[in-house]
DNA sequence: CAAGTTCTGTAGTGATCGATACAGAACGGT
DNA sequence: ACCGTTCTGTATCGATCACTACAGAACTTG
């Protein structure tokens, strides 16, 4: 019961997600955001509390898409078939057009934490998936081989936002590649 | 002439890299900067011009020194002996406890053009060290190590960020090191 | 000493920040 | 039709932003 809202919550959160992933937090200002939303900002607080939480309902729905890199490749067995599966998923996505460049999560200054997990995630999911344990040998220990991923994937977001093409992130994953062992 | 300046004018260069440097230039405030700099606003406007122009010169003195990563290994020959010691220099600045972790440029999203810059010198003195010209194989060509190269530096940086340590870095950097060529 | 110049702190500029008080509008339940 | 509830826009809150007008203090020069 009460006055129904006016605009379409969903709708609005993609909105917001976009302008945070195109300047990041803090260069996203409320004004950004009720004028790009369509809405005043006491509808904004009502819909979503305040800024943060908007942030944070708006990295939810990105990491719950089907853009999520850290837990492709589960079809890989060798540690080159599984980073290999998440480097070839970066790279499309990171030039796609239909959204800003690069990772929000792996470019937001102020969600440290959320790499800290895709990290542990990614290890996690190297371990089973290759059913190998810590091990000395850089190459097969699981952790190294995810925090090199984890590297990778930052750094190409990072050259894809500085301009770079799909190409050249392609040739990037290539080399990169030749480090894991098959 | 006149009244002679009270402080220190590369002492507050330097305590303004430093602010820069950990907390990024948005979340630096001019208020920030007096304080640390022991200084009042007008003294800072007088002696550094504005804002931008003070984070300018912090870059460039940063860049001055030798931290510098771009130019490393120039005593290698091999791509993989001028990448190492590229790596080598990374792995150990960015968790060096004299300053804030990571690096600067790596790390401020209003420096791409120096990123740019820094992948492009990277990429020259990879050919001119190596010898080697444009080459379809990415282990042979320049701006494919370059950018290899440039994509783990950021990766590094950030992951010292977001606190990993000395030896997971040089894990990680030694792993790399396979995928170049002798 | 006095004049000229430059730095100093106090205090405050307009603009923008995130967040809200308030009143009217639009609905469901009775 | 009326009431309670919830959303709506207007208009504004105090805090903070980058920045500066102003006047006195501290120096060099004559």
């Amino acid at each position: 019961m009460g006055r129904p809202r006016r605009f379409d919550r969903d709708a609005a959160l993609d909105q917001a997600l976009q302008l945070f992933w195109e300047q990041g937090y803090d260069a996203t200002s409320i004004a950004d955001l009720t004028r790009a939303l369509g809405i005043s900002a006491p509808s904004l607080y009502a819909a979503f509390g305040d800024k943060r939480a908007l942030f944070d309902e708006a990295v939810a729905r990105y990491e719950a898409s089907p853009r999520s890199v850290t837990t492709a490749g589960t079809a890989g067995r060798t540690p080159r078939e599984v980073l290999g599966a998440m480097l070839d998923v970066a790279v499309r996505e990171y030039v796609d057009e239909d959204h800003p460049r690069g990772c929000l999560v792996n470019s937001s200054p102020e969600l440290a934490d959320r790499r800290a997990a895709n990290r542990a995630a990614t290890a996690a999911h190297v371990a089973q998936v290759t059913g190998v344990a810590a091990d000395p040998d850089p190459g097969r220990d699981p952790a190294t081989l995810a925090a090199f991923a984890h590297a990778l994937l930052i750094g190409l977001s990072s050259s894809a936002r500085d301009g770079a093409d799909g190409a050249q992130l392609a040739r990037i994953a290539e080399l990169a590649l030749r480090a894991v062992p098959e």
